[in-house]
DNA sequence: GAGTTTGAAACT
DNA sequence: CAGTTTCAAACTC
């Protein structure tokens, strides 16, 4: 079998990358964006390599399910990305024949193995990808190592070309420029399909959009693995983790034979100043997501739940706030090889910088070597960066075979241990039985906190950190998480914000009122805004910006889905100020469309487990559903859609959730 | 930047 | 499972 350096190479060409660039889509959006694409990255290419392979199971966890969507999304991204060029399908077969190529070898290889090669792929693909800020993109890729796929991603063909399709549907159909919303949207959608047959799932979505516009659908082959019979079951988790995969960047699980690629892919994949931006792809994480907490560091960040809209948010934010500062900023650095690629202090600073708010921010182990949970890299399933001021760091691709021994041991302690800390609201209905009704916050913690002298409303709160309110699988005393305290007052209290002000007030520390207004500035949002998951979601976008302060709001993540801990990486290194308007335009219409539609348009970016609780929470009071529809029932999403894209569903079994409760 | 606080993770 | 210790992040000064 071919090496995988072999298939790095192979899928890597450069070729293909010209194509791209050369392609009129490439221009197209060249010509919109102010920003110019750095033709020299190669990152992508790592990431093609690595694209399709399947991941071994080497992490068991239910992440990996996601890996696949995501990936998928961003190569029909891809695809999708050249309206314009006719023979576009046939780049896509000659990549994802590369793909193949190096999947075979790769995922013999390594059972790890991540989906981030296909996501990076994308990247390349992608006209945004060319900035670095493009390669934010990529995080996306992080996603969670997908299930192994057919040696000859057959899958992953037939999901290009339908995306392709999906692309001709848009563009040619409507003629003009693609509507990138609508392709976002779509691969939303796609994303959703949690089983680990995408394929199959979006085969599906195709079938039904072919149906309607006369397209033909490729069929899938049947080597793959991602048969059909995995669609059926196609755990919740492996959702969420999409979220999460998305966050991890950097992991560069790369497999000795990769390393090359993963350096290079570091770099490119990395571009994004923050971490967060960066793929780590990580190792573990991929397993998802990410945690959280990584908006930045949330390498990981991905959250299952949250998995789809994180995508859709890096990806609308990608395409929209490309910016020549953000190209600027967000230097390609990839954790584990960062240094490598670093041309000058210069840009390091400069993506230290950036970084360094609240998302990029990287571990400080001493002791741990950061081969315990104790360690965020470590437990958002990344490798550790130059950022990161560890020491006797053993999380780093070099340690790999460690790096991975020890997870597993953790894994076999605690399976759910790399598992999103932060699980979306039907998920976590599902497992921890959490009332929903009694619960607004979008998502919870899977395990619940235990502060006793945080209140819930510090970071030390995990549950707080993640942006999620507590639940009754908390164990805190005195909780007044603005995000919903456990015994299921409304996240935004005003209560609890009076009691904050008096404590405030009494202490009357600076530093304390600081916090308290950090406190106060969300629940304000939250006030205006129920705590709907919108609401939250827009919270974030809002603070967003604040997030580099150091109290600021927790993690984006939590928007994700979990990130938890790893997946905590929301997308903040995205946003920019600058950016924000412009996502929060773009949020604003998208919500719009939910009340045009009546729910059926619910935003993309919400998609996933968290849509049934948004919906049963929405402030409009349009659509209330009983809670539990459902998350877990495919079924009833379809229901509420006639339009069919949620078709994701049916692929999507209810499945109980995937983290378990303790 | 150093020291303290906090709560999760790990250990017993 | 509960109690204790270890650890590193969060926070304070």
């Amino acid at each position: 079998m071919d090496t995988p350096q072999k298939s790095i190479t192979q899928i890597g060409t450069p070729i293909s990358k010209s194509k791209f660039e050369d392609s009129p889509l490439f221009n197209y959006i060249n010509s919109l964006s102010p920003i110019r694409p750095v033709k020299s990255i190669p990152i992508p290419h790592h990431f093609s390599s690595l694209n399709f392979t399947s991941p071994p199971s080497v992490f068991t966890s239910p992440h990996l399910t996601s890996s696949h969507k995501e990936s998928r999304f961003f190569k029909t991204h891809n695809s999708s990305s050249d309206p314009t060029n006719p023979v576009e399908e046939s780049t896509s077969n000659e990549e994802v024949a590369a793909a193949e190529a190096g999947d075979a070898s790769i995922g013999e290889e390594a059972s790890i193995e991540m989906e981030l090669p296909q996501i990076i792929k994308y990247d390349r693909d992608d006209p945004v990808a060319a900035s670095p800020c493009g390669r934010e993109t990529v995080d996306l890729s992080l996603v969670p190592y997908s299930p192994p796929r057919g040696e000859n991603g057959s899958s992953e063909d037939a999901s290009g070309m339908e995306l392709q399709k999906m692309y001709d549907e848009n563009v040619q159909g409507k003629n003009e420029t693609p509507d990138w919303e609508s392709l976002i949207s779509d691969a939303s959608e796609l994303l959703i399909f949690g089983s680990p047959n995408d394929s199959e799932a979006f085969r599906c979505l195709m079938m039904q959009r072919a149906s309607t516009s006369g397209v033909e659908i490729p069929k899938m082959q049947p080597g793959s693995k991602n048969e059909p019979e995995s669609s059926d079951a196609i755990p919740c988790e492996a959702v969420s983790f999409l979220h999460r995969g998305i966050r991890r960047r950097c992991l560069d699980f790369e497999m000795p034979g990769n390393k090359q690629t993963s350096s290079e892919s570091n770099t490119s994949a990395c571009g994004s100043s923050s971490r967060c931006v960066l793929p780590s792809i990580g190792l573990h994480l991929n397993a998802i997501l990410m945690s959280s907490k990584d908006s930045c560091s949330g390498n990981i960040q991905v959250g299952l739940q949250g998995s789809s809209s994180t995508l859709q948010e890096s990806l609308v934010i990608q395409t929209e706030n490309e910016t020549p500062e953000d190209a600027d900023q967000d230097v390609p650095v990839e954790p584990a090889m960062e240094e490598l690629h670093l041309s000058s202090p210069k840009k390091k600073r400069l993506k230290l910088e950036a970084g360094e708010g609240e998302s990029c921010k990287r571990c400080n182990c001493k002791k741990s070597k950061c081969l315990k949970l104790y360690c965020e890299c470590f437990a958002a399933g990344v490798y550790c960066i130059e950022p990161c001021s560890c020491i006797d760091c053993f999380n780093k691709p070099i340690h790999e075979d460690t790096v991975l021994a020890t997870r597993k041991q953790i894994e076999s302690r605690n399976p759910l241990a790399f598992a999103p800390k932060v699980i979306r609201s039907s998920d976590s209905v599902i497992e921890t039985g959490d009332d929903a009704s009694k619960t607004p916050a979008s998502a919870r913690h899977k395990r619940g906190c235990n502060c006793k002298k945080s209140n819930c409303l510090k970071k030390y709160c995990e549950c707080f950190q993640g942006g999620v309110g507590c639940s009754i699988n908390c164990r805190c005393e005195g909780c007044k998480n603005a995000f919903g305290r456990k015994d299921g007052s409304s996240t935004v209290d005003m209560e609890a914000e009076q009691e904050e002000e008096n404590e405030t007030s009494e202490k009357s520390k600076t530093a304390k009122t600081q916090q308290n207004t950090e406190v106060l500035m969300r629940k304000e949002e939250s006030s205006v805004l129920p705590t709907t998951p919108m609401s939250m979601y827009r919270q974030q976008l809002v603070q967003l910006p604040f997030s580099s302060s150091k109290n600021m709001m927790p993690p984006p993540q939590s928007l994700l889905g979990g990130g938890s801990s790893s997946s905590g990486i929301f997308n903040s290194q995205y946003l920019r100020k600058q950016d924000i308007s412009l996502i929060q335009s773009r949020t604003k219409k998208s919500f719009e469309t939910v009340t045009e539609d009546g729910v059926a348009e619910m935003p993309e970016i919400l998609s996933h487990s968290s849509i049934d609780k948004i919906k049963a929470v929405s402030p409009n009071g349009k659509r209330v559903s009983p809670p539990h529809l459902d998350s877990s029932s495919p079924g009833s999403i379809l229901g509420r859609r006639s339009g069919g894209r949620k078709l994701i569903l049916n692929s999507i079994p209810s499945f109980p959730s995937l983290t378990p409760q303790h």
